[in-house]
DNA sequence: GTCTATATAATGATAGAC
DNA sequence: GTCTATCATTATATAGAC
């Protein structure tokens, strides 16, 4: 991916890397067709001659982006699985601050691609995870699918909420300070935990027991907090 | 908020009410002032008579959804706090799947709003922190801050990525189903962790004290993952 | 491949009647 | 408060010259 910023592109690259940049910073529906032609510096006419709609603009984007996730575009011909790539972005934000939000927007917008890009991330972290604990570094887990699932996601989080947490920090979005000090209480989270006994886990085991028969369905009979973890901080 | 689908209020509310629906479903650019007056049953003018403009009916929605957040609005004149209303309605995603969907929108639109709503939801985690902390519940962790922005963010993923998490458990978002068996996985992550030993945790400490010298600012001059948790999930 | 010019539709917003 | 009618602007997309 040695497109973005460069100049020896094709006229139809530097379009797709200027739209790129746009829907990412701006959202799709709030870019214009004229405003990527004059980030690109042609006439609208002439972005809408190479992809034919806006639509397809963007899905060009998204196949170029979930493409590039995968390890291809590459400056080598490495082939990288995606969660890698995302990680090898993120330690350089600076740099694939374009792909990232693009990722972002992706993600959120539920654009073509969307799922496709989800489920590459999801898979990645799964065989990394059937690794890790292959390898004795990571513990067994009720229930790898989900696990992976919601791992997936919170490695996601610093790319879609990034703004907020850099803003928290006292920074400009993400940048590599943010990525520092967020570093260990991360990995103390995911080295110790965060309770000191088990039992919530144990809580909500027993409850997912009682209400196991008549569940499947909503109206539910207890609208207050009764059987979860009190003030449990996820799902 | 017992206003969204209800008939006895002033035609305002419902205006307001429709524009959350909208503004949450499809986000703030893509929903014009037209749909959002079709969908309350007005004519467009009388929008814009109500608001002023349609950025004004935005920040009217934001406000409305932050308030109801911090538990104005409510049935009764409870106030509770922002995590805690947001665990309520997650505990009820279909009736408010609304509130959720613009909660959403908000934080990855950054509306006007966004910020104030994400300050509110952190200092209602830290809280719930300090107090699990102080009760023995909850470990000590080395940067309450930064955890508490994290734990905060990973509150959000369900609201955020609820389709992609509903979709990869089978389900149309995110489902009472796919909340009850999110439980487990999340809960057993945050009680015993995800690693079998401390060595990520050691390696980074040790890699961060190697850097802590000549950091800040960009350029780092080790672009490969040397000192990085090898395949870590997050950040 | 690239442009200018333009068709056509939709948008946010206003004016003024009731 | 609520509407109809309309304006000015902007949008996507097309036609056709070069």
């Amino acid at each position: 991916m040695r497109s973005i910023a460069s100049d020896d592109l094709t006229t139809r690259a530097r379009i797709r890397d200027a739209a790129i940049v746009l829907f990412g910073r701006d959202g799709f529906a709030a870019t214009s067709v004229r405003a990527v032609a004059t980030a690109a510096g042609v006439s609208p006419a002439l972005v809408l001659h190479h992809f034919g709609s806006k639509d397809e603009l963007r899905a060009a984007c998204d196949e170029f982006i979930v493409d590039a996730v995968m390890g291809h575009n590459d400056e080598l011909g490495i082939v990288a699985d995606s969660a890698a790539t995302m990680q090898k972005w993120l330690a350089d934000v600076d740099q694939f601050r374009p792909q990232l939000d693009y990722l972002a927007r992706m993600l959120t917008d539920d654009g073509p691609g969307a799922d496709r890009l989800f489920d590459l991330l999801v898979e990645s972290t799964t065989q990394m995870i059937r690794g890790q604990v292959a390898a004795g570094i990571m513990r067994e887990t009720p229930d790898l699918e989900v696990t992976a699932l919601y791992l997936t996601t919170y490695g996601i989080v610093p790319v879609i909420l990034g703004r907020q947490i850099g803003r928290r920090m006292g920074a400009d979005g993400m940048t590599v300070d943010v990525i520092r000090r967020s570093t260990l209480p991360i990995l103390d989270l995911y080295t110790h935990g965060l309770y000191t006994d088990d039992r919530f886990l144990v809580a909500a085991r027993e409850a997912l027991d009682r209400t196991s028969g008549p569940s499947s369905g909503k109206g539910d009979n207890d609208p207050h907090q009764d059987p979860d973890p009190p003030a449990a901080p996820a799902s």
